[in-house]
DNA sequence: CGAGTTCTTGACAGTGATCAAGCGACGTGG
DNA sequence: CCACGTCGCTTGATCACTGTCAAGAACTCG
C-alpha cells in the first residue's frame, strides 16, 4: 500500500499530449508552447490502491492525471472518512497542499494511474513569466472552490435520490467531455466510496440505484451503469426546473 | 436590496492598514509595500442586507474586508439555499468569480461593512512582478480549498451536535485571532443562516445551543454565546482525541 | 409602543442509518 | 478449469436523528 511508487525518468512534452487543453491554457504559439513542457519534471506510474500522496507528506509539486482515476479523502480524528472528490484524466491534484505546503488529504488510485508531476516552484516561476498560464491556474483552483460550493449544496439541502442523481449527471459529463459515452458508465469506484461522497452510507446508495433501476431511469449491474433517461435524472436532481 | 452600493474615491493605503497581517503578504521591505499599494483600487462600503455581489454577475475584483461580516451562499433551481461560507474582516472574497469571469454565489453583508476593492488585473499584474504576492494568493485559494474539505467532513459525516461544536470553535478562533475574546462571541447571523451552512434546521441549531446551554457548556442568550467550557466543546467536535 | 422577525420548545413524522443475512462477482491457488 | 474465499452489493427489518408543523415567547427596530 504504502511503497514508494515508481519514478519514470520519460520527459513527455505537453506540447504533443492529447490532454492538454484539458489541464494546460489554450492559445499558446508553439515556441511559448516549447518553455511550457519544463512545468511538468516527470511522470509516475501509481498502481491501483496506492497514494498519490498522503496527508501530512510534504507539498512540493501538483500533479496532472493523464490516465486513471483517483480519489481525495480526509479523515475526523476517530477515522471517519470522506471522499472529497474524485479526479479524471486532465484533471489536476494537489491543490490541498499549498497553503501550508504539507497534503491534507489523501490521494489513492481507484484504477492503475499515471500523472504528470509539476513542481509547484515551475509552475509559479513559469507563471510569472507567462500570464495565460497564470491566469490558468487561478481558474483551476477557482474551479475546485466552485466545485465544492456545489457538494456543500448537495450534502446540506440535497436528499439521497437527488444527490446521487447529481453524481451520476456530473460524472457522464465529464466522461463525456474526454470522449467516452454520454450514456455508459464503468464506475471505478465502490458504492462505499460513493456514498462517502455524497454523505451517505453505501446501504443507501444501494437502495437509490435499485430504485432509478426499478423506475427505468438508469440500468445497473455491479460498477457497469448506463443511463436510459438522462431527462428523469435532471428531473430528480433540479425538481423545480422541470415543474 | 440590490441598489448600487457607494463608491468611494478614498484610496487607502495597505501599507499602513492594520489588517495587512491578514490579507497581505509578510516579509515585503517599504519599497515594495508601497507598489503592492496599487492592488487596491478603493474602498466600499455596504450595508447590513446588502449584496457585495450577486450570483451571475461579472467578476472584476476580489475584496478583502476592512470591517463587517458576510455569508456567501448559493440557491439551487428549486430555491433552496446554501451558506458557503461566512466572512469576517482581513479575508478575502469572491474567489468563485475566476473560473468563469462571473460570480457563482451572492456575498451578503451580516452587517455594515468596509471592502478594499482589488481589481484582479491588478492582482495578476503584481503577482508576476512579486513572487510573495503570487505565492500568497495561492496560498489563500488552496486554503479556501482546505476549509471546504473541511465542511465536507461535517456536512458528510457529523451530527447536528458535533457540527454545531465545530462551528462554534472555527468562530471563537478565528475572533480570537483577531483580537477578540476567546470565550465570548455576539454571532452576526441567524440560527437560519448557521443552519444552512451546517446542514441543519433552525429549529436542530436552536436545540442543539439549548442543549450546549443545560449541559454548563455555554451560555447563550439569543445572539450573545459564552463559551464556559471550550474542552467540552472540542471533545464534542472530536471524541477519540479525548477517549 | 407595536409590528415583524427571530428564537425556543413540543409533538410527531420521515428519511436515512444501523443491523443482519444472503447473494454474486472476481481472483487465486490447487 | 474448478473450488473456494473474499469483497462488494443487495435487500429486509428496525431504529434514531433530524425535519416538519405549530404555537408562543422574546427581541428588534421603526
Amino acid at each position: 500500500m504504502n511503497q514508494p511508487t515508481i519514478q519514470e525518468a520519460i520527459k513527455v512534452a505537453c506540447s504533443n499530449c492529447n490532454l492538454r487543453e484539458l489541464c494546460m491554457p489554450v492559445g499558446f504559439d508553439s515556441e511559448d508552447m516549447q518553455k511550457l513542457d519544463e512545468v511538468v519534471a516527470t511522470r509516475r506510474r501509481v498502481k491501483q490502491g496506492d497514494l498519490l500522496f498522503a496527508n501530512g507528506e510534504e507539498f512540493t509539486s501538483l500533479f496532472a492525471i493523464r490516465t486513471g482515476f483517483f480519489k481525495t479523502c480526509i479523515s475526523s480524528a476517530d477515522g471517519r472518512e470522506q471522499v472529497t472528490g474524485f479526479q479524471m484524466a486532465g484533471e489536476i491534484i494537489g491543490l490541498d497542499g499549498i497553503v501550508s505546503d504539507f497534503h491534507s488529504c489523501n490521494a489513492i488510485a481507484l484504477e492503475d494511474a499515471e500523472v504528470c508531476v509539476m513542481p509547484f516552484a515551475n509552475i509559479e516561476d513559469l507563471s510569472r513569466e507567462f500570464p495565460l498560464l497564470q491566469r490558468h491556474m487561478h481558474k483551476v483552483m477557482s474551479r475546485e472552490i466552485v466545485r465544492e460550493n456545489g457538494v456543500m449544496m448537495l450534502l446540506g439541502n440535497m436528499r439521497a435520490e437527488e444527490r446521487l442523481a447529481a453524481f451520476l449527471l456530473n460524472l457522464v459529463q465529464r466522461l463525456h467531455a474526454r470522449g467516452l459515452s454520454q450514456t455508459e458508465i464503468v464506475l471505478r469506484m465502490t458504492r462505499e466510496e460513493i456514498g462517502s461522497y455524497l454523505g451517505l452510507k453505501l446501504e443507501t446508495v444501494s437502495r437509490a440505484f435499485s430504485k432509478f433501476s426499478e423506475e427505468g431511469i438508469i440500468e445497473v449491474k455491479q460498477r457497469y451503469v448506463r443511463i436510459i433517461d438522462p431527462e428523469a435524472l435532471k428531473k430528480i436532481f433540479n425538481p423545480q426546473t422541470y415543474c
